[in-house]
DNA sequence: AGCACGCCGACT
DNA sequence: GTCGGCGTGCTC
């Protein structure tokens, strides 16, 4: 069978005789049920044609932007020809057949995967004027929007117009933007400042630090100063503002390597090799391993991509490079907030100007010439793959994106975290291991016993927290949960107060007339009842540790000021305690970490794995001591994370997985139905179940409550539309993801009054 | 019958 | 994404 991305096997286009004739093209517009199309290269296009490049293509009369990404023999069938090529777009062969990868794992659509492989911010209307007709009021050679040709010509004009080639579609890179920069005219400025002129003279001088010219966004904000003072400077002569065009930010490093001594030979084992590898490493130490392994492969004359979850992990990482790589090599982040200039960055990557490209995951996908290593920090972080809901970027995890990117690039990958996931770790999953580094520090550990207790904190807690005060240290306190508290029960007949349509305890939350209850999974919100719906009693009370209850006992026990950190908030920064969630306490390092609930971080919600790794970073992120309390002081993912013991836990949960048929011994697909409940039903039984291959198996649909009130609002969901869960497994990804794009199709083509997401291997199920 | 509207499928 | 076909349902 021939390969949609390589070609067929039978007539490899060589020689200008054999060039490719007919081409499969996925076109990039928003829908999702269009098939690859069949092209005619023409003769004034062949050999400049490959799989990769994108092109102009008529659909229903009009072009449209494609990439050609595979060939065919030529048919017999009448096919139309294709119109142009837009070669500064062009993708390399190998990331095509990346993109292809992608999408047959994940069940999205190719045309959805090569989008997001091009370049942000593409003009896709834009068309030029080739041969403009007689009475035309444009000129040839002048660029104008599809909409405004369409205004004077009319639909069927356009259409003419096209198919005459008297305009042509050309898809271009987003034009490049000038920015203001301030420059020192000759001469200068010196003495000639009144002596007051403060600012001004701090601006002369820091421009003078540049060499001269700078770009005045910068100038301000390094000097301090105002719009005011530059003006000023303007009026008096001294120096001139111009626009330039912007530039990517790609800066130098400035260190001397003598720091990653230390991680040379792993760095240099790895990439020798090739290959996927883990390379456990705590996390302080993971810049210094990124720049080993980042030097070691400029040794060899390849760039490095890097991975980073968040934004904000990726500048950090940008500065920590800078200052520990040798000097001469360049460095670049990339990520959406960096607005036209990723756009720049992309090109410049493309081109092999970035010796390092620090991205988040929008970064997997680009281009980067003579790319000689992947690295992903912190593996198992759920922000490596994109929200399926928010439609922005491809929902499918970093590390199985590069998995496959290194190997169709034969590129080496080094996955960094102090605890990979498993589906990672597991022998099956291709990946050797590097000698995992030690953490240069472990706190000391204190484990509260609280069976048989009502304290929400013991003593040994409150002490503990004083002891640290007493030295002037600071305490973070772990508490995932928000408001008052996790749920309120009835005293007297014991009936805990619930959601009534997720049938989950309501959360008690903070505000006027005894505050509100609130629902985690579906966001529903109502008045805090006064009496107990069951029985009528009054003596309602309020139970389980959540981040304001928390802070207020501390604040009330230890008399001190407590800060609140969550995503939402944060009052008294710069609070001796700090309570909040992980992912923003665990930022900061505390010399007492408390986790006055580790039951709940390590089984609360979501997987054991992943409790297993919020408690390991309280532990990472404490300078001094951790104490943590549980009901269950003897279970072993609990002992095992305390103690740092990551390959205990692995050799205890591994075969477990195995057993269950987890990743990397299985695979599963959650796809999501919305619409009515019959609707939903039907599809199921009529469409789906009969059309599955043997040895999948589907479980479901059963109801799932939107998650949170954001979705709810977004998608209009309502008490007769809600979403419905099915569950596809299966021994391979392929058959897993195939089955999930049948589904996918059917339902979207036979359907129309439901909508599906498909997620292959979420990390959570 | 004549027309507006919306859904569906084709488009290569 | 764009278009035409066709069925539904409403009006003259």
């Amino acid at each position: 069978m021939p390969n949609p991305t390589t070609g067929s096997s039978q007539q490899p286009p060589r020689t200008r005789r054999s060039a490719v004739r007919v081409v499969r093209v996925a076109l990039l517009i928003r829908s999702h049920t269009l098939p690859l199309l069949s092209y005619r290269v023409p003769n004034r296009l062949a050999g400049g044609v490959r799989v990769g490049t994108t092109v102009v293509a008529p659909l229903s009369g009009y072009g449209r932007l494609g990439v050609v990404v595979g060939f065919e023999r030529e048919g017999d069938r009448e096919l139309k020809e294709l119109r142009t090529v837009a070669s500064d777009l062009n993708l390399p062969a190998t990331l095509v057949r990346l993109c292809a990868r992608v999408a047959a794992a994940s069940a999205l659509p190719l045309q959805t995967v090569l989008r997001a492989a091009l370049p942000p911010g593409i003009s896709a209307a834009a068309c030029e004027v080739i041969r403009p007709a007689p009475g035309w009021p444009w000129k040839r050679g002048e660029v104008l929007g599809r909409a405004e040709l369409r205004r004077t010509l009319g639909a069927a004009g356009l259409k003419t117009a096209e198919e005459e080639m008297r305009v042509i579609l050309t898809p271009r890179r987003a034009p490049p933007r000038t920015v203001e920069w301030a420059v020192l005219e000759e001469g200068g400025i010196g003495s000639r400042l009144p002596r007051r002129a403060h600012r001004q003279r701090a601006l002369a001088e820091t421009l003078e630090r540049h060499g001269g010219a700078c770009p005045t966004a910068y100038l301000l904000d390094e000097a301090g100063a105002g719009r005011a003072s530059l003006r000023q400077l303007v009026l008096r002569g001294a120096i001139r503002l111009e626009g330039r065009p912007e530039t990517a930010p790609v800066s130098y490093t400035r260190g001397s390597g003598a720091d990653l001594a230390s991680y040379r030979d792993g760095a240099g084992r790895a990439l020798e090799r090739g290959g996927a590898w883990v390379w456990r490493t705590p996390t302080p130490q993971g810049s210094a391993v990124v720049a080993a392994i980042a030097r070691a492969a400029a040794a060899r004359g390849g760039g490095t991509l890097v991975l980073a979850p968040e934004v904000e992990a990726v500048e950090r990482l940008v500065g920590e490079l800078r200052r520990l790589l040798p000097a001469g090599l360049t460095v670049a982040p990339y990520h959406a907030k960096l607005g036209r200039g990723r756009d720049l960055l992309y090109e410049a990557a493309r081109r092999g100007e970035v010796d390092v490209l620090v991205g988040t995951r929008a970064a997997a996908l680009v281009p980067v010439g003579s790319l000689g290593a992947i690295c992903v920090t912190d593996e198992p972080n759920e922000a490596h793959r994109a929200d399926p809901e928010s439609h922005e970027g491809v929902p499918v995890h970093a590390r199985d994106l590069v998995m496959e990117r290194g190997r169709i690039e034969d590129v080496p990958l080094v996955f960094l975290s102090p605890t990979p996931s498993l589906k990672l770790y597991a022998p099956e999953s291709g990946a050797s291991r590097l000698p995992p580094r030690k953490p240069d520090f472990w706190p000391a550990i204190r484990l509260v016993d609280q069976r048989g207790t009502g304290a929400a904190l013991s003593s040994t807690l409150l002490d503990a927290c004083r002891e640290t005060l007493r030295e002037e240290g600071c305490v973070g306190v772990v508490a995932n949960r928000l408001g008052l508290a996790t749920l309120v029960s009835c005293r007297r007949c014991g009936r805990v107060l619930s959601c009534p349509t997720c049938d989950r305890p309501f959360a008690l939350h903070d505000g006027p007339e005894g505050g509100s209850l609130a629902c985690g999974t579906c966001g529903r919100r109502e008045r805090a009842a006064r009496e107990c719906p069951a029985c009528g009693s009054d003596r309602l009370g309020a139970a389980g540790l959540a981040a304001g209850g928390v802070r207020s006992t501390l604040a009330g026990a230890l008399d001190v000021e407590v800060d609140l950190l969550t995503a939402r908030e944060r009052d008294a920064a710069g609070a001796p305690v700090v309570v909040g969630t992980t992912g923003l306490v665990l930022k900061k390092r505390c010399d007492l970490v408390v986790v006055p609930d580790a039951d709940a971080l390590l089984f609360g919600s979501g997987t054991v794995e992943r409790g297993f790794g919020l408690l390991y970073g309280a532990a990472e992120a404490s300078r001094s001591r951790l104490l943590a309390q549980t009901r269950s002081p003897e279970h072993p993912v609990l002992r095992a994370a305390l103690a740092g013991d990551y390959e205990a836990f692995a050799a205890a949960e591994l075969p477990r997985r195995r057993a269950l048929g987890y990743p990397p011994h299985g695979h599963l697909a959650k796809i999501t139905l919305t619409g009515p409940e019959r609707a939903v039903r039907r599809a199921v039984e009529s469409g789906l179940r009969p059309a599955l291959e043997p040895g999948i198996e589907l479980t479901g649909p059963s109801p799932v409550p939107a998650n949170g009130a954001n979705v709810k609002a977004k998608t209009g969901a309502n008490a007769e539309t809600t979403s419905w869960r099915l569950l596809l497994r299966a021994r391979g990804r392929e058959s897993v993801a195939a089955a999930a794009a049948l589904v996918a199709r059917r339902v979207a083509e036979r359907c129309g009054g439901l909508r599906v997401r498909v997620e292959v291997d979420p990390e959570e199920v």
